[in-house]
RNA sequence: GCGACUAUGGCGAAGUGGUUAACGCACCAGAUUGUGGCUCUGGCAUGCGUGGGUUCGAUUCCCACUAGUCGCCCCA
């Protein structure tokens, strides 16, 4: 083999990038629906922005990061996630000015984090995500959670569950950062060398630690929701009475940290509980940012946004045999024998391909039977045959693949005999 | 980044230290002189992930690399 993909990267062939065709329009439709706008923002960014935006402590930015230098010596690191880019481009083109408050925004593009592919982690993966700033209402939350949800109902997804958790503001998360140090110190040997590194760095993701989940030091450990000021308890509870009103069953999990620093109050994630999902059950991870739009050099406005992974989504698809479009068969084919006929075919298969048809033709040199057969391969509903007696009489053979009937149209007429059959098939 | 397993034609998949690398699907041709989907016949890997090594000889043994899968970590 001469040359091989990247790791980690995959090349979309036909068949599949209709499916991500589709998946991405509706996710559009829904956001549009919802009163979100699509902001473009660059591949790479500034390598200082993901460090004070995603946070230095967390594993993104320590190992996943793919930074290089330009040769102007800038430090730039292609995109690892999409909430600090599009909280760049908001504070630099001052959009926190405009009248239209809170601001919708969604995206969708690729990422790129180093690490080991494995099922449902890619080196190069696409996002669709969507970020509200400029609101701290707890409606906009639940707004949020719904229309993810909602992407994925629409899409034919059944078997996800939406799990959230709070963890409070700045006092909250402050008091029980400092809960979280007193009940681990003492026993902190007892933990992974990378949990006794967290105890200094950030203790909370402690209790996200996989390997030491059932040690005794866990279950007892305190719980954020009971370090929850009174603003923050109360922030909570509006959330989750709005998602009860809109009839969104959630789970509340405690240990639901999430990966990036500048998360507060609301964090949530919808997972899928179809079979053989095993680390890659996350389809989509959100929160609540308030903080960072001043972290990134704004005014002090909140935010909060979700991302979800399109791999991931079409998995799940796959994992609950839900039906994608694979943009598969055609209206027509046309067959010619000979090469006056191969003339009148080239001029015939671009007219009816003006008048909107999806039309095709042989363009290796197959005698007849050959075309029929790719024809039938290529899933054309009809075949337009023309040899030397249909130019004489300038009226063609056309052929219905379904059920073999034949029945002879005149060159002028075939655009509308088309037109008409496959507009009522279509409905 | 660590551990384990895997790598044969377009796809799936047998196989062996020694001249010709099964089989199925797909594809191409013919039986059908102007007609697809069924059937039959024939064709289709100077090649067994890449690079080294051992050997008289390797696709088969060893090493490295690359890639995939699974577990860990973490996430989308």
């Amino acid at each position: 083999m001469a040359f091989q993909i990247p790791r980690g990267t995959q090349d979309i062939l036909p068949g599949d990038s209709e499916k991500w065709q589709y998946v991405e329009q509706v996710a559009r439709e829904l956001c549009s629906r919802y009163g979100y706008r699509e902001i473009r923002t660059p591949i790479f960014e500034h390598t200082e922005l993901f460090l004070r935006g995603v946070g230095d402590t967390t594993d993104i930015v320590q190992k996943e990061m793919y930074t290089f230098e330009d040769k102007g010596g800038r430090a730039l690191t292609l995109r690892p996630e999409g909430t600090a880019p599009v909280v760049r481009a908001f504070v630099e083109h001052k959009l926190y000015g405009s009248p239209n408050q809170p601001l919708k925004l969604y995206y969708s593009g690729p990422m790129f984090r180093y690490e080991r592919p494995e099922a449902g982690r890619f080196r190069q993966f696409v996002q669709f995500g969507v970020e509200a700033l400029g609101s701290g209402d707890p409606a906009m939350d639940a707004e949020v959670m719904a229309l993810a949800m909602h992407i994925y109902e629409a899409l034919g997804l059944k078997r996800i569950r939406l799990v959230i958790n709070s963890l409070g503001d700045l006092d909250s998360r402050r008091a029980h950062r400092e809960a979280l140090v007193r009940h681990f110190s003492g026993r902190i040997d007892e933990l992974c060398a990378d949990c006794q590194a967290r105890l200094e760095t950030n203790p909370l993701r402690i209790l996200d630690c996989k390997k030491d989940r059932d040690h005794e030091l866990m279950a007892t450990a305190p719980s954020i929701l009971d370090y929850l000021n009174d603003e923050s308890r109360a922030y909570f509870e509006k959330v989750k009475h709005y998602l009860a009103m809109l009839g969104l069953p959630f789970v509340i999990d405690a240990r639901l940290v999430r990966g990036l620093d500048y998360y507060n109050h609301t964090t949530f994630e919808i997972m899928s509980e179809a079979e053989g999902f095993g680390a890659a059950a996350t389809l989509c991870g959100g929160g609540r940012y308030n903080g960072l739009v001043e972290e990134i050099g704004g005014p002090e406005m909140p935010g909060i946004g979700f991302a979800l992974s399109i791999e991931r989504l079409l998995a799940a698809l796959e994992a609950e045999g839900v039906e994608l479009p694979t943009g598969e068969g055609i209206d027509c084919y046309v067959a010619a024998l000979g090469e006056r006929a191969k003339e009148e075919a080239v001029r015939l298969v671009y007219q009816l391909r003006r008048a909107g048809l999806r039309v095709d033709q042989d363009y290796v040199g197959r005698k007849l039977k050959a075309q029929l057969k790719a024809a039938d391969r290529l899933k054309a509903a009809f075949v337009v045959m023309i040899g030397d007696e249909e130019l004489d009489k300038q009226i063609a053979t056309v052929k219905e693949m379904a059920s073999g009937e034949q029945t002879n149209v005149p060159f002028g007429e075939l655009a509308s005999f088309f037109t008409e059959r496959t507009r009522r098939e279509g409905e």
